[in-house]
DNA sequence: GTCTATATTACGATAGAC
DNA sequence: GTCTATCGTAATATAGAC
């Protein structure tokens, strides 16, 4: 409402999130052109500044919003008392949650290098946030002597990086379902950390 | 010899790629420029064309070599029989090799959608060579009833991707010796894939 | 082998008409 | 809100003097 006829700017502001989501994964966002991004959608590149200030904020947002998300998704997640049954939902909805944004959390771990200072401690504040929730499982299921790990901050990163690994291989539709792979990598994770 | 005053070739060559190197590393192929590498050098931009035939190649030349290097070194290693220790071997020997280089294995991961067609395919081929000799270990492991994984190919990139995750934190001089990380990422291992 | 100079192209971002 | 046009800068790569 109370909008121009001919104005697009509710639906043309995502549209640009998504060419750069798909250009700054597919060729690295130093690679990418404004104008790259602006031809992708239809536009000018000029008209791409009507709805972000730069480059950078384009990059910031996705990666930010990204991790919102991630920590909004997890949090609605159940958390049942037992660790082992907190680990197992953790490690499902890790698999199922990055499988299903590769684009985004691509961008999110190989882009960290182009985000100035100031959003670079913004965005891994928040993946800090993501992991301190492994980190404190681990740590009840240590105390409750059902896991054994010598560090749980190094088993945090461990298990992440293993689970993260998913996403370099797996495309939806291959030989193995998402369910499947979920329960391999359950296995692996629970034998890796279990007592 | 044979070679006027003056003349730094044979050293010049390596002190690009070692700055190449390290611009590349910290940030990005697309980021960096030839004038920033051969300022790195101290010469100008127009010189470093007597050793290289583009920035493509410079690329390239640094991620096969460091390809090589691994699978030279893998080559090397010891070779027991039994699977168990063979596995100890490759993890430890896999952690050693990765922390001592950590830039070279950042590019060899980050770059590769920055290769030509042709290079990308001969980057992968030689990374997949190397993959292949952790799946042996595994296929191994399992016909003799030592190890127990649902799936060799799955288990190997969860393995390694687990292992490359010691890069995204250990720093020589930190609170753990290096000798302790690889304990620490072998048990895990192990466990994970012990029947 | 390295330099200066340059050809050619492209970049991010802005101004002002419509 | 989008366009055309442009500013100012920088990119890769090459040519030719020394």
């Amino acid at each position: 409402m109370a909008r121009t006829a001919g104005s697009h700017s509710d639906i043309t502001g995502p549209r640009i999130q998504e060419a750069a989501l798909k250009l700054f994964a597919r060729h690295g966002f130093a690679a990418v052109s404004m104008r790259q991004i602006a031809g992708e959608v239809g536009l000018q590149a000029g008209a791409l500044y009507n709805y972000t200030p730069d480059k950078q904020s384009l990059l910031f947002d996705l990666m930010r919003d990204h991790l919102n998300d991630l920590l909004a998704a997890r949090a609605a997640q159940p958390m049942p008392d037992d660790p082992m049954a907190r680990l197992e939902g953790f490690a499902r909805f890790h698999i199922r949650f990055h499988t299903d944004r590769p684009d985004e959390v691509f961008i999110a771990y190989m882009e960290l290098r182009n985000l100035t200072p100031e959003n670079f401690e913004a965005v891994t504040g928040l993946r800090g946030k993501y992991e301190d929730e492994l980190e404190d499982i681990l740590r009840q299921g240590v105390d409750a002597g059902v896991f054994a790990v010598p560090d749980t901050k190094i088993a945090t990163l461990a298990v992440i990086a293993m689970l993260n690994g998913v996403n370099t291989w797996y495309r939806p539709g291959g030989r193995l379902s998402l369910e499947a792979v979920e329960t391999i990598y359950w296995d692996m994770v629970r034998k890796a950390v279990t007592a």
